[in-house]
DNA sequence: AGTCTTCCATACGCAGGCGTATGGTAGTTC
DNA sequence: GAACTACCATACGCCTGCGTATGGAAGACT
């Protein structure tokens, strides 16, 4: 798993997890159909001959780079966990999602894609574990785990439909008015 | 536009609006990827001539498609406007709503294409549309236009997430629930 | 009956993506 | 310094989708 971006004298090599990484953007930015292996040869500037190297397919790169991602939504878990009010820290991950479209548009190409079962299980994977976060902080607050996790839905709910919505251009209201909203329906105190 | 789907004999003649419907099919079930003139000539039993004599090319069947889809908006919208009392009418909406599957599906093959200007632009349309009837049934009840917007916005998001999770299989918690929570959301009595 | 219009089938060329085969280069090892 | 390994470039065949060109069938028109 220790893969290395390796720079030689002024020719760099490239790692799985370079192409990874590319791929995940290119999943960002153009959907599934998007993570196609000469563009992103080209992006990286190299060939395929360096990509199938690397991996044996490309069904092998997209779960790399959901693999990606998913270590990704650990990495925020674990800073967001440092905040020790449960009420705050619900606070911050909402702000912090809601400033990151990337991970939103990744999202949405998933959930469109979750035809492809394969898709559908990293995403309600990655789902749940939020899901799990968000549910742990209401029931620190003393919230039974029941109705924690029905609010719980709802509220992850919410930001994944409003994000949508902003994706549109069909909503511009402000984020603090969001914010509240979603604060109140898991009945934790207003910021 | 008054096209037919013609029948004549044992032969069957194909019009646009069946070009059109087997689109929005196959973008429900497929996603854009899945609009494709030959897969869809063989499901309609037919052959890309019939396509490029209705269509001028693929983009335009795309376009045809998301028209159905607008109807489709505009029909239960009617439909719904008959229910007298708002709260009542909201409350069907969302039963209506989460009871239809692939309506979500194309919301979200949508949202996830929407790097495309004119995806974009007709989704936006018509989640704008869905916002604007919401809205109207808040006001109808008394609420001040600005504060029933932004209710509307986290309502109608809070369907298009929920909704997503259950795509997703990352939630199976009953409708009831979020029905409650999403008539609390938007200040209405619950059904 | 012959023409005209409408609708469809077939065949073609082109582009782009996947996966493989094969050769080459630059370090590493002994 | 020679073999060896790791990594990459190039070239190929295949498939699928788009759009066009062209001919054919079947009813309508006169």
């Amino acid at each position: 798993m220790e893969d290395w971006h390796c720079e030689v004298g002024n020719v760099s090599r490239l790692s799985a997890g370079d192409w990874a990484k590319a791929a995940l953007e290119a999943l960002a930015k153009g959907g599934l159909a998007a993570v196609a292996v000469e563009p992103i040869a080209v992006r990286l500037g190299t060939t395929k001959g360096s990509f199938y190297w690397h991996f044996r397919n490309r069904r092998a790169l997209v779960e790399a780079a959901l693999a990606l991602w998913e270590q990704d939504t650990e990495k925020v878990i674990a800073a967001l966990n440092e905040i020790a009010d449960p009420a705050r820290r619900m606070c911050a991950l909402l702000e912090n999602a809601m400033a990151d479209p990337v991970d939103a548009a990744i999202s949405f190409r998933l959930i469109s894609a979750a035809d492809d079962p394969g898709i559908a299980e990293i995403a309600r994977r990655v789902s749940e574990r939020r899901l799990a976060f968000m549910q742990a902080a209401l029931e620190e607050m003393g919230t039974p785990p029941d109705l924690a996790r029905r609010r719980v839905v709802v509220g992850y709910g919410s930001y994944l439909g409003v994000a949508a919505l902003r994706r549109l251009g069909a909503s511009d209201e402000p984020l603090t008015d969001f914010i509240d909203q979603v604060m109140a329906g898991l009945a934790l105190p207003p910021s």
